[in-house]
DNA sequence: GGCCCTGATGATACCGGTGTCAATAGCCGA
DNA sequence: TCGGCTATTGACACCGGTATCATCAGGGCC
C-alpha cells in the first residue's frame, strides 16, 4: 500500500526473488544432473546410481541445501493441514503433547492448526468451521477423545481421526494410548508390596472412559493380594485440583483412614497431600500419595510425586504420524484401516511413598 | 508405482489434481473474470471496481473458495518460518506461550519450529543449525530472552529476533514485554494496604533481567510508605520450586518472621505455601502468601493464590507478529527499526492474601 | 550379431497462486 | 474533437518443486 505512494515501484531494487537459499537447479548445476535427479536423491527414490547420488548429496551438503515446503506441496498436492483439538487444558500434559505434535508435524511436513474447544454445545460447531477451513484430519486428545458428538461429525464428513488416551476408541478412528489398566495395577502392586493393605482411589471422570480403566487395574491388582476392595476406598473425582481436595478429605475422614491414597491424576495427587497436610499429616510418613501421568505438578510439590510416567509427547508424535498415514490412504481413494498403538508406561519412584506406618 | 503394473495409467479418474477445493481458475471462470482480478479481491487491494469485486465475493462465497497457502507462498516468495526457541519449561507459561504463537502464526500463514535449548553450552549451536535450516527470524521468550550468546550470534547473522519479558532488550531487538517493576510495585503496595509492614520477598534468577526490576518494584512501593527495605527481608531464589522452599524456609525462621511473603512467581509462591503448611502456619490467617505470573500452579495449589496476572499468549501473539513484520521489512532490503510492545497486567486477587494477624 | 528389455537419466508439463506490464476504456482540459 | 492521463482488467512469465513419459546405454538371449 504504502509503497505505492508515488505511483512508482519504490522499491525496485528487490527482484522477485527473496528467499535467501538456493533452489533445486543450482544443486542440479553444482552436481551436473538435472532436477529430476536430485528431486529423487531428495524423496530415497532407488533408481540413482550409487555414485550420482554420492555427488548430488555433495552439492547439497555445499550448498547447504534444503527444498522449500511450499513448492514441494504445491507439485505434489500433497498439503495436510491437521486440526488439533483441545480443551479443558490441563496445562503440563496440554504442553507436552504440543511440543510433540508439533515435532512431528514440521518433519512430516505437515500443518498444524491448534484450536480450543471449551463448551460441548460449541464442539460440532466448530469442528465443522474446521473441516470446512480445509482440515484433511483432526487429532484428539483427552477429554475430547471421548466427545460423542465430535466422532459423529466427523464419520459423516468422512475425515480422518486419531484418538489419544480413549479408553475405548470408537470403530472406524485410529488411537494411541498406554494401558492404562495394566498402569493402575502396577501402580497398586506396589503400594501393596510397601505393605499397604487399605488404599484409598480418587477415580477420574466419569466422561471420560480411561478413568474406567484406571479404576479396574486398582481393582486388579487389589485381588490379585486377596484384598477385598472395600467400596467407600474409592471415591469419585474429575481429574481437577479441587475435586481431588473434596475427594481427598472424605478419605482421609474414614475411619480407620487408608495408609495410601492412589489418584488418578497427579492434580489430585497433588490436592490429596495438601489436605493431608492440613489436617498434620506426614507424607509419605503418615500416608503415601501417589498419582499418575507424571504431569509437571508432580515436580512442583512437596513431596515430589510417586507416579505413572506417561510418554505423552511420543503419544503425539505418533498421532501425528498416523493421521498423516490415513490422510494419505483417503486421499489415494483407498479407505484407512484404523491401527491402534500402545506405547509403554513408567512406574517412577519419588519421595510422596514410603511403607504404612507401623 | 503400483499403478503402473499394467503399463497403463490405472486409477485415470484421479489426474494429478488431488486437492479437494476448486481453485482460483474456477472462481474466475464463474465470475466471467481473469485470474488476476480474482488474486486483487482476495487480497484487498483497491483498484478494482466495486461491481467486479462483489461479482467475485459472490463466486467466492458459492464454489467455497480457500486459497492454497502452498501456492500462494510459493509465488509469492513468502514463506516464512519462525523459530520459537524455549528451555526450562516451566509448563504452563510454555504452555500459553505456545498456543498464542500459533494461532497468530497460523494466522499470519508463517511456519512455526519450536526447540528445545536447554544446555547453555549449547545455545549457539542450535540457533546455528536453525539459522542454517531456513529459519527467518526467533523468538525467544524466558530465559532465553537473556542469552547474551543467542543475542550475539543473531547479530551476526542478521537474523531478526523478538525477545519476550526481558528486563533489557538488548539493542537492536524488537521485544515485547510487561511493565514487571510497576507490576511488582502494585502487588506490594496491595499487601501494605492490607497493612502489612514486614514483606518478604523471594527474587527471581539473577540471570532474568526481570528479576532485578520486580525486585526494584517492591522497593519502590516500600519506599513509598516510608518502609525501609531490610536485607534479610529480601531472598535469592532460581524461579523453580525447590529454590522457593528454601528461600521461604530462611524467610520464615527470621525473628520476627514476615507478616507475607511475594515470590517472584507462583512457583516459589506455592512452594513457600508448602513451606508454611509444614510449620503450621495457616495461609493466608497467619501468613498472607502472593506470586508473580498466574501459572496454572497458581489455582492448583491451597489456598489458591494473589498473584500477577501476565497476558502470556496475547505477548506471544504479539512476538509472532513483530517478527514477521521485521522479516518481510529485511527482506525488502530496509533495516528494522526496533520496535517494543508493552502489554498491561493484572492483579489478581484471590484466597492467599489476608491482613497480618493481629 | 541383432533384438528386446531393464535401469538410469533428462525434458517438459504441470501444481495454484502473484508480479509485471500491456491493453483498453472512460475522463479531462485545450 | 483530439491527445493525455488514470482506473480497471487481462495475458503471461514465474516461483520451486514433482509426475510423466521419452531417451539412451548396457546386458542377456537366441
Amino acid at each position: 500500500m504504502v509503497d505505492e505512494i508515488e505511483g512508482l515501484p519504490v522499491r525496485a531494487r528487490s527482484s522477485r526473488r527473496s528467499r535467501a537459499g538456493p533452489t533445486i537447479s543450482d544443486v542440479a548445476r553444482e552436481a551436473g544432473v538435472s532436477l529430476m535427479t536430485v528431486s529423487r536423491v531428495m524423496n530415497g527414490k532407488t533408481n540413482v546410481r550409487e555414485e550420482t547420488r554420492e555427488r548430488v548429496q555433495s552439492a547439497i551438503k555445499a550448498l547447504n541445501y534444503s527444498p522449500s515446503m511450499a513448492a514441494r506441496n504445491l507439485a505434489a498436492a500433497s498439503e495436510i493441514r491437521i486440526g488439533l483439538l483441545y480443551s479443558n487444558p490441563s496445562a503440563g500434559y496440554l504442553n507436552e503433547f504440543l511440543v510433540g505434535s508439533l515435532d512431528q508435524a514440521s518433519r512430516a511436513n505437515v500443518q498444524l492448526v491448534v484450536q480450543l474447544c471449551e463448551r460441548p454445545e460449541e464442539r460440532a460447531a466448530i469442528v465443522q468451521r474446521l473441516v470446512e477451513g480445509g482440515v484433511d484430519g483432526v487429532i484428539l486428545p483427552p477429554p475430547l477423545c471421548d466427545a460423542d458428538a465430535i466422532h459423529r461429525f466427523l464419520q459423516e464428513a468422512e475425515i480422518p481421526a486419531v484418538v489419544v488416551a480413549s479408553g475405548r476408541p470408537p470403530a472406524g478412528l485410529s488411537s494411541v494410548s498406554i494401558d492404562d489398566r495394566a498402569a493402575a495395577a502396577a501402580m497398586t502392586r506396589h503400594l501393596t508390596e510397601l505393605g499397604h493393605r487399605r488404599i484409598g482411589f480418587i477415580s477420574g471422570a466419569p466422561d471420560q472412559t480411561a478413568s474406567a480403566l484406571r479404576l479396574q487395574g486398582y481393582g486388579d491388582a487389589l485381588s490379585e493380594e486377596q484384598l477385598a476392595s472395600e467400596p467407600e476406598l474409592v471415591v469419585q473425582g474429575l481429574f481437577t485440583y479441587r475435586s481431588g481436595l473434596e475427594a481427598a478429605q472424605r478419605l482421609l475422614a474414614l475411619v480407620p483412614p487408608p495408609t495410601a491414597i492412589f489418584a488418578s491424576n497427579d492434580d489430585m495427587a497433588a490436592a490429596a497431600v495438601a489436605v493431608a497436610h492440613r489436617l498434620g499429616l506426614d507424607v509419605p510418613g503418615d500416608l503415601s500419595v501417589v498419582g499418575f501421568d507424571d504431569a509437571p505438578q508432580a515436580t512442583t510439590t512437596w513431596p515430589e510425586l510417586t507416579t505413572i510416567r506417561q510418554p505423552i509427547a511420543d503419544m503425539s508424535r505418533a498421532a501425528v504420524q498416523l493421521l498423516v498415514d490415513d490422510i494419505r490412504t483417503v486421499r489415494d481413494g483407498r479407505s484407512p484401516s484404523p491401527r491402534h498403538t500402545r506405547m509403554g508406561f513408567e512406574l517412577v519412584l519419588r519421595q510422596s511413598d514410603a511403607a504404612p506406618p507401623a
